[in-house]
DNA sequence: GGATACCCGACTAATTCGGTCGGCTTAAGG
DNA sequence: CCTTAAGCCGACCGAATTAGTCGGGTATCC
């Protein structure tokens, strides 16, 4: 799991829409203007956020985008994992016995077992509890 | 923080060294050999995890590598944040008040604390604990 | 003094990031 | 039906980072 400003970007964005899912679907735009991040870069962020099935569409005048199920349901690890390319950092490009005999190179393991437990405290922050907190500091 | 494979092929060369302390400096280039990682590349990363004082340098022949503390007191955030650039996700480039007021804007307060719980995370990871599990699997 | 190994800066190709642009499709509303 | 608001999509772009190369140093051992 690779962790760079992408993922914060969309991250932030999904927040935005939590705040205001009530209302109806939220247009690009509107984030756009309010999280100060390019309306481009968030379609081409919502194309695969949608493609991973986070978030609905809605086109045509009054349309946007809505929350593809409860934000309790959707994590941060989700949103991440969505957005971001995925690394690989095994010498081998994640082949089996890249060393021969029916071992694996030394960082095989390791990266897949440190994956799993950056993936599962993602996982433990849910979109819910983002928002909460947002609007325990009167933000929006 | 940020997470790429830079810092993994960090962590991978600091579990090589941890592998083989105990038979004095360790040498870049073997290290580039079982990693398969460039020398040159690594003569950068060292020269970041020395200035770091994770490593200490000996020069000449015989020399090489070796950990400036005990592998125990060393863990995968100090690695990772010895080499990796800092990202910030913040509207703002970090000042205070961003958005007018008093008040900072949304994703100020968000990534600091997402921040905090990653880097105790990594920090809850030593590299004598990545190293015993090495030599468990009897990989070097 | 030669060999070994760290040290250092400049340079480079490939990739990703963040963004622009232009054009399209869908749908609401007059 | 036509305009307009919105999502959709691909091509393209500059900047930054990654990963690596190269060419030289400098310290130290034998």
């Amino acid at each position: 799991m690779r962790l760079t400003t992408k993922g914060r970007f969309a991250v932030t964005a999904m927040i935005d829409l939590g705040l205001r899912q009530n209302s109806g679907p939220v247009t690009l735009a509107a984030i756009s203007q309010r999280q100060q991040i390019s309306l481009s870069y968030l379609e081409q962020l919502f194309g695969k956020l949608r493609r991973h099935e986070l978030v609905e569409s809605t086109r045509g005048p009054g349309g946007g985008y809505s929350l593809a199920r409860s934000p309790a349901q959707i994590t941060v690890a989700d949103i991440i994992l969505s957005v971001d390319e995925p690394i690989d950092a095994t010498q081998c490009g994640g082949k089996e016995n890249c060393l021969g005999e029916g071992s694996r190179c030394m960082t095989h393991d390791l990266w897949a077992s440190l994956n799993v437990r950056m993936v599962e405290f993602l996982d433990s922050v849910s979109l819910q509890k983002l928002v909460e907190d947002q609007l325990a500091k009167g933000l929006q």
